[in-house]
DNA sequence: TTATTATCGCAACAATGTTGCGATAAAATA
DNA sequence: TATTTTATCGCAACATTGTTGCGATAATAA
């Protein structure tokens, strides 16, 4: 079976993402980490903490995609949260309190979900 | 000031969408017209086609982009309604009635939103 | 028919993400 | 602690997607 490594990279990686405010996209982690590891390992490394569950991925309307830490305070946590991107400071930040409601019709079967809302945060308006 | 013009190349991407019962990518688009213009042509009729609230764009949660006409049934039309991505067949489709609600925090100013989900759709499940 | 200029085609570039493979190092085991 | 196993890494090379500048073309107004 397959063990999990807790690798330098992976750590620095986890280390700023969880202590980051606002979602980090790859460019911005790899510019924090500031050489830790190669760009391809950041990618690797994201990819395997979304599959650990520990981060999430948010894809924005002008295409870009950035990753935040999973808030796990709540007994069965959830990515079906909104996120905000703002257009003038392009910061992405989880508004974890605001959960949408919807009524799917049947036969469909969610395995992921990516609500974002674009605008003018509080900061920029 | 600026005239619109009916380009041979906007009309040909115009109809390809809006007798499309699922979303389109840039790549779908330009092999279903089948060299009608140049790439980055379409790219630009995209662009103003949005701009001109004629189609709007759709990013899933791997990061592809899609293009869908705008539902112009209801007299105020939005974009809010949530769009479903199956992760077998990869086709996206607008679920026109799902409407979410939520609340959000004041002080936020919304321009744009983007709701999508992932799983599998009644075909493919 | 002619003039204006929005739109186009092409080439070149930029950004972002992926893959293969030999090298390295984390962690289990002796 | 020393050795072994193999998950992870670094590098190079590539693929995809989107952007920009500029001269050429064609849609529309005059």
């Amino acid at each position: 079976m397959k063990n999990i490594r807790n690798t330098t990279a992976k750590k620095a990686i986890i280390d700023l993402i969880t202590h980051s405010n606002e979602a980090l996209s790859h460019l911005e982690i790899q510019n924090l980490t500031n050489g830790v590891c190669d760009r391809v390992t950041i990618y690797r490394v994201l990819e395997r903490l979304i599959k650990e569950d520990l981060i999430h991925k948010i894809v924005n309307l002008d295409g870009t995609t950035k990753y935040a830490s999973c808030n796990h305070v709540h007994q069965n946590h959830s990515h079906n949260h909104i996120h905000f991107s703002c257009e003038n400071c392009k910061r992405v930040t989880c508004l974890d309190t605001v959960v949408p409601t919807f009524s799917l019709p049947e036969n469909y079967t969610i395995k992921e979900v990516n609500f974002t809302l674009n605008g003018l945060c509080p900061n920029c308006k």
